[in-house]
Parts: structure tokens; C-alpha cells; sequence
DNA sequence: CGTCAAGACATGTATGTACAAGTTACCGTC
DNA sequence: GACGGTAACTTGTACATACATGTCTTGACG
């Protein structure tokens, strides 16, 4: 059925203002193993019926199965036919970064509370970091974020103040500010988490509800435009209890990040 | 120089022993973006020329330069030469899986003392995690992790027999234990690793030398194999002063993990 | 009945060719 | 001099072919 809309004799129809082929493959593919058809566990068809199947040569299959392999969707080969392996989806920037939709993937409702939202001038430690000058106007962005109204995590953001200037048209309580900042055309582009762990001192552990001096993951995250000019300095404290990090990676290279709910395995 | 011993007709000789020729052209190509023989920013010489130099067609040089582009060391293309850009050299796996890789490039000496190594039944946590029938044999081993003599984390690793009895053959104290599981070849393939906080409890706070409840950070890792039979599950527990984690991506979605040593930036 | 060798078949590697599509530089025209 | 078009060059895509190499099955032989 699916397949007669891809493989049919592109060669006869006008294919500019379609994908490349590979890449068609490459998504019909992943569609397969993702859906079951290509059972995980069991070899997946070898090339030559794929050719077969979809009415090309090796070279678009090949570049399609090599695009599955590294993303993991695929293993094994050479004498026998890859198999399928179900993945983990990564979204490595969208959901790492906005509680709210990580909240959502992992079926939670994400809420949160606005501590503090305020424009003043930047202290010593986030100037430094922020690369601007003792001083200089910022805005601080201070919110209690909950998983299905249970405290999870306490977010201290300091924003340059020319992006920072965009949460006073917006209620924070309402909705993600990551979504509202990429809405805006705010340039936010890479961004660099350190992640330790630290106690919770008194004003964290009276809002997170534990006592003073219990472990707390801390996360603190660097964002900045595509051109390297630092936009945000956050301090994020989780509740380990609430929240893990994830990193899976291979002996290949890749590498697949996540924030996880925490039991449930 | 160099070059030639690369891509000198290779049709003429044998070529069984050696690696594929797209390899060793990609890991040429990122000699010289490293070396800065290619520097960044400026484009890389065109394919055809890459050809001509090394005496192959284009299959195996655009083989490298995928490879590279995947990485990010490579960037732009369709109508002009790709870009080079210098990235953070990323050796997952490697650098993230062993302690002592990772201790010689932040250019501490890592030492290690062996706390326990011993052949014992699992757990019913241990025996969970890896698959096994609870009561099933494994080996346990617990080391205290130091940098330049100083405690940084405790590891407490347990692995399924048929790895574990390696063990017994090799002396922890003296070398890396995944350079030698991998030397045995050992298909130590994947890892997941799940970050979190936890307190200090009186074992590890006194071998670690703080206080108990003290925040740890506590990376738990479960090893497998490319086919996904669980090899080894540890819980390390870093000093949060001594260890942080970081992890870099950018909106298209490449990511950079890695260890680094707490306070240097 | 077990063992080993041959062959069928899979993927990995490499070459050669052809054309599409984007980029750049140049040159003629207005 | 500014503009626009073309030509040359680049990478992207696709096909056909050949051979190397690893895996599995089958069948003959001991």
C-alpha cells in the first residue's frame, strides 16, 4: 500500500519538488521499524529485495540503511542482514531544554510557579559568565517548576536583558518561555549543561519541601546564539527523587541525552 | 609526505590487513582539521581534488567526509566545499566509560584502590538489572577512584560471571579494566548511564572523606553488548567538588557529553 | 551421525558514469 | 557603473558493475 507511493518508477515522473530518494527510504524505513512491521529483534529484509521492492539501485537503500545504523535503529550486517532496534526518539535540544515539553512526553502535567521576575543589575559571578560588564542590566527569572502539581525542581534564570525584556510581555505561569523565546526569533542555539550535585540550602528546601542539606542535582546551563554570545545563565536544582539525566552512548559514537522521570524501570 | 602513504594505488598491493580506504582517508581528513592544516573556518580542497591527491574515485572520500560532517567537523556543501570546523574532540564511549582515559586528558594521574573483588551471588537488585536469575554467580568489585592520590568517586561494579572471572586474571590496581575487558574482547557495546544526587551513606563518606549526607553525584551504568545482553551494572558516586558532567547540543540536534574536573572555568 | 567443505547469499568496499542543482565569477549589455 | 545572464565548478543524487568478505545452509564424506 505505502509502498506504491514511494518506489513507483520516479525515474518516469518529475521528482524535483519531492525528497531525494534515500531519504524517502530512509523515512519509510525507520516508519517500519518504528510501527512494528519490521519486528525488533529480527533481521530486516537485505538490500537487494529492497531494491527490488522499491525499484532502485543499491546506492539510495545502502545511504538509507547507513542513516537508520547511525541513529541505532539498526545493528549488526556483514554476511547477514541488519536488525531492527526500536529507539529511544531524541530530541536532544527542544525537549532537554523546556521543562514543559519534557513534562508532556513523559505524561506528566508540567506546572510552575513564578517566584520572581525582575530586571536588575547583574551580580559579579553571572556578569562573568554572561560576558557582560559588572553592572549590567539582566533579567532574573526564578520559578518553582511541578510535575503534576508535586515541587520537582527550583529554575534560577538570568537572561541578557535584550531577551530578557520579552518576559514582561509574557506571563511566565502560562506557558513554555523556551517556545515564547524561539516564537520571538531569539537566536538560541547551543547550549551547555554542567550537571552535579549539590545540598539544598534553606530558601531551596523550604520551596521543594525537604530538609535543609538533602542532595539536590543541580544543572546549570549556558545558552548561547549561533554565534557564541552568551543569552542565559541558569541554576536548575532537581529533586533526584523527580528527575535523572540519561546518556546513552555507544562504542561507535553516538550518543542519545535525556531526562528521565525517575522510577519507573 | 603523509599522503603518500595513504593513497599510493592501493589496487597494486594487498590491502587485506589494512583498514577500508574511506577510514583511513576520514581519519587523514581530521588529522588535518585538527592539526589545522585545514584551517577552520576556510573551505577543505574540492572532492576532485581530494581524488586526484589520493588516486581513488569520489565513493570513498565522500564516505570521509560524511563521516566527518556527521561528527561536525565538517559543515555547509551543495555548490561550495564544506567548511572545516574544529569541534571538541568527543570519544564517548572511550573517554566517558573509563575513569583512567578520562583522568590522563584533564592531565591528572588517576590511581585506584581495590576495595573488593570477589565472586558472589547477585542480588535480586544486581540480578534484575543484568537479566540474570536472582542467585546467579557475578563478580563484584569496588574501587576507590583518585585523582593525583586524592578520593574523587567510589565504584561499585557488578558483572555477569562469564566477564567478571576476567577479572581474576588481571590486577585492577595496575591498569584499565575496560582496556583489558576490550583487549579480550569483550563486546562491550552501549551503555546507559543514569545521573543523579545522593546522600553520603557511612561506607561511602568515610572512604570518600566527607561527611555522611553529604550530596554525591551518582552515575549508574548498565553496560551491554550489541546484541543487548546486559555485561555490567556499577553505581560510581563522584565527589561533586572533584567531578561535574556536561553536555552540549545545539538546536540541529549534534550533542557533545563528557567529564570534566569541577572548578576550571 | 558428526564433520567439514563448497556454494549460495548477504553485506562491505570501490570504481565509473551521468545528470541535477546550487554557487561563484566573469563578461557583455543596458 | 549597475545589472543580468551565462559558463564553469562544486556538491547531491542515482545507477550499474565488480569483487572482497563474512554468514549460513547444504550435502558429501568419513
Amino acid at each position: 500500500m505505502r509502498s506504491s507511493a514511494l518506489g513507483c518508477h520516479s525515474r518516469l515522473v518529475k521528482t524535483s519538488d519531492e525528497l531525494p530518494l534515500h531519504q524517502r527510504l530512509g523515512a519509510e524505513f525507520q516508519r517500519r521499524i518504528e510501527s512494528g512491521e519490521w519486528p525488533e529483534g529480527l533481521p530486516v529484509p537485505s538490500e537487494s529485495q529492497l531494491c527490488a521492492e522499491f525499484g532502485t539501485s543499491r546506492g539510495p537503500v545502502r545511504q538509507a540503511l547507513a542513516m537508520l545504523r547511525h541513529e541505532g535503529s539498526l545493528v549488526g550486517g556483514r554476511g547477514k542482514p541488519p536488525v531492527a532496534r526500536r529507539t529511544a526518539p531524541s530530541q536532544p535540544f527542544g525537549t532537554f531544554l523546556s521543562f514543559t515539553q519534557w513534562a508532556r512526553t513523559i505524561g506528566r502535567e508540567p506546572g510552575q510557579r513564578t517566584i520572581e521576575v525582575a530586571r536588575r543589575r547583574a551580580s559579579p559571578e553571572a556578569a562573568a559568565r554572561l560576558g557582560l560588564a559588572e553592572g549590567a542590566p539582566v533579567v532574573e527569572l526564578v520559578r518553582l517548576r511541578l510535575l503534576d502539581d508535586v515541587p520537582a525542581m527550583l529554575e534560577r534564570s538570568t537572561f541578557v536583558h535584550e531577551v530578557g525584556r520579552i518576559l514582561f510581555d509574557f506571563d511566565p505561569d502560562r506557558g513554555s518561555v523556551y517556545e515564547e523565546l524561539l516564537r520571538r526569533e531569539v537566536d538560541l542555539h547551543r547550549a551547555r549543561h554542567t550537571i552535579d550535585a549539590v545540598a539544598a540550602e534553606p530558601p531551596d528546601a523550604e520551596l521543594l519541601r525537604v530538609a535543609v542539606g538533602a542532595p539536590l542535582l543541580r544543572v546549570r546551563r549556558l545558552t548561547t546564539s549561533s554565534l557564541g554570545v552568551p543569552l542565559e545563565d541558569a541554576d536548575d536544582r532537581y529533586l533526584p527523587a523527580m528527575a535523572t539525566f540519561t546518556i546513552e552512548n555507544t562504542i561507535e559514537g553516538r550518543t542519545v541525552i535525556g531526562r528521565y522521570r525517575t522510577e519507573e524501570d
